[in-house]
DNA sequence: AAAGTGATCATG
DNA sequence: ATGATCACTTTG
């Protein structure tokens, strides 16, 4: 069982999104109790080149984070009530990220973030250093489903198409 | 099938 | 300043 280390967070967000599957995501509450779950679906975010990303038409307020190195929290409120937790992948100034759909225990977005309780303090938490959010790594290699990814129908067809959801089998 | 919810961003 | 738009969940 060893922590995630920085280069993994260096890669590509559709290279470190298919790589996350199996991975196990831990947090340390307030009353210093650990919950820790395996991450079984994600999806990448592919920044400039990718309609579907909030990077798309370049640096916000909301999501400036992605452009930092890999290894931060993206974490941004959706349709008022979900928190919707992602990791920033890829060097500074290339503004990827991978959207953490499910875990073991927590599958859809929203629930992750409920069942973790990230809300937007998170929002740049550095997975690589900090000791109430953070990744481990036992090993696991699942077998992966690739699929469309969901909820973008606002980006361009050739965007939606793309097989950027990442599932594991067999849990 | 459709509401519920509020930050965010583009428009004016 | 205002309004449309959301990388969703739950309920009926």
């Amino acid at each position: 069982m060893k922590r995630i280390n920085e280069n993994f967070f260096k890669l590509s967000a559709n290279e470190l999104a298919p790589k996350l599957l199996g991975k196990i995501l831990c947090r340390r509450f307030d009353d210093g109790s650990v919950r820790k779950a395996r991450i079984i679906e994600t999806e990448c975010y592919m920044g400039e080149i990718d309609s579907a990303s909030h990077a798309y038409k370049g640096k916000t307020e909301r999501n400036k984070i992605m452009f930092e190195r890999g290894g931060v929290a993206y974490v941004y409120l959706c349709y008022g009530i979900h928190f919707l937790f992602n990791i920033v992948s890829g060097e500074a100034g290339s503004p990827e990220g991978v959207l953490i759909r499910g875990v073991e225990g927590a599958v859809g977005p929203g629930n992750v973030t409920r069942y973790f309780g990230i809300d937007k303090t998170f929002y740049g938490e550095d997975l690589k250093i900090s000791n109430i959010l953070w990744i481990e790594d036992d090993g696991a290699q699942p077998q992966i489903n690739y699929k469309k990814r969901i909820g973008i129908n606002y980006a361009k067809e050739i965007d939606q198409n793309r097989l950027w959801r990442f599932i594991a089998k067999d849990i």
